[in-house]
DNA sequence: ATTATCTATAGATCTATAGATAATGC
DNA sequence: ATTATCTATAGATCTATAGATAATGC
């Protein structure tokens, strides 16, 4: 299990305990009053000597904000890989908009995150935003968006999605799906995509989270 | 200048005193680490004695849920009078749109207020949220847009708004201007109005916030 | 010998309340 | 006489650090 990257016990001791505090802290903010948490609190949580915290991190700040990125990360890594096969742009950012919206049912905790800080990170150099951006470029390049400002068309996508995420908190599955499916056809149909044409397209089967095979 | 509906002097003082710490915190809640203000820091900023705060609020949560909701209502209400003489439904939403997106330049404080915290209020019962939905639903019933869940169209156009507030944070006059018309576009394109029109309608020329006659 | 972790604690908060003061009602 | 405001403070945090302990490197 030990990483072959990390040279010696010591700095995966050390890694360990920086990971237990993040693993903590993504524990946190998925909770509702997540962010008032004690840095005594993350470090019980994390199982880890209090001073054991100013090893890693300055403040909690600095912490949380490891945390979301790791988190974000985490989630635009999968949309990478699921995508990865698709041809079409457009199926490529429906599919992930679908992903994304769903995440309360597949990754609850991300979900959690995601609607409680969110909001801060839509124009974040990392995680989500220059994916979106990335695939939105793609899509007005390939024709199939038509897009004004790209930043502005990433700006609604972003604040859609997590709007969407905050509104399904403690929705039914069925609910879930359908909201996703609605999001991705309005998206589609704000940059430019006919009705009938956006929502076929955002209801094409989504790729599985099935492992691939090597 | 003393309000007729209040009965007395003693209920005056009483609503002067809570009226400043509710403007305390509405100006603590624009600033970045406004949340994290101690009770201390609100009553010095409110000119108020220490003690007075629990007279009126049990919690500082409870305060600054006041403070934002008084801001987003004040922004409503504005809405609704600017908009009051516009026929189309379709105008007075992409109107309602842009001035939002705007904020910044006419009430810079609410626009902060918004960026900070408005994630947590796109579903209130009070402020912009039922409004948004009453256009929606108007300009659906009115066959100006075809719009599938209104609760989902409405998660759009409050995430999208609140994005593109928070990215103009620091932008140019020109800029604000064209993004909040480029919002307004985008979601009236969402709605499924043709490109050609939905550009027109969010460029009308918008209410002055000149006082009417009476 | 070196390095990270842990425990214990000092000092700095911050909240909530009690009691004194000031303003108004009648 | 009543009511709201204000001042002062007790008690409960919470952060940051110092020094002891444990684990690893060489």
């Amino acid at each position: 299990m030990a990483d072959a990257v990390v040279t010696n016990r010591l700095d995966r001791r050390k890694a360990r305990t920086r990971a237990a505090l993040v693993t903590a802290a993504r524990a946190l903010l998925a909770r509702d009053g997540g962010v008032d948490a004690s840095i005594q609190e993350i470090t019980e949580l994390a199982d880890v000597g209090f001073g054991s915290f100013y090893n890693h991190f300055q403040t909690k700040t600095e912490l949380f904000e490891a945390a979301v990125a790791e988190a974000l990360e985490e989630h635009g890594a999968l949309l990478d890989r699921l995508t990865a096969d698709l041809d079409d742009p457009a199926e490529v950012f429906a599919a992930s908009v679908r992903l994304t919206v769903r995440l309360q049912k597949t990754h609850p905790q991300i979900a959690r995150i995601m609607a409680n800080t969110g909001q801060q990170y839509l124009g974040a150099p990392s995680g989500l935003a220059p994916r979106a951006l990335r695939d939105i470029e793609a899509g007005a390049k390939a024709g199939r968006f038509d897009v004004g400002d790209a930043a502005v068309a990433l700006a609604c996508t972003g604040g859609s999605v997590l709007a969407a995420v905050h509104l399904l908190e403690g929705a039914s599955s069925a609910k879930v799906d359908r909201t996703a499916d609605e999001v991705a056809t309005n998206l589609l149909r704000m940059f430019g995509m006919p009705t009938t044409e956006a929502r076929a397209v955002a209801r094409r089967p989504l790729p599985g989270t099935s492992r691939r095979r090597t």
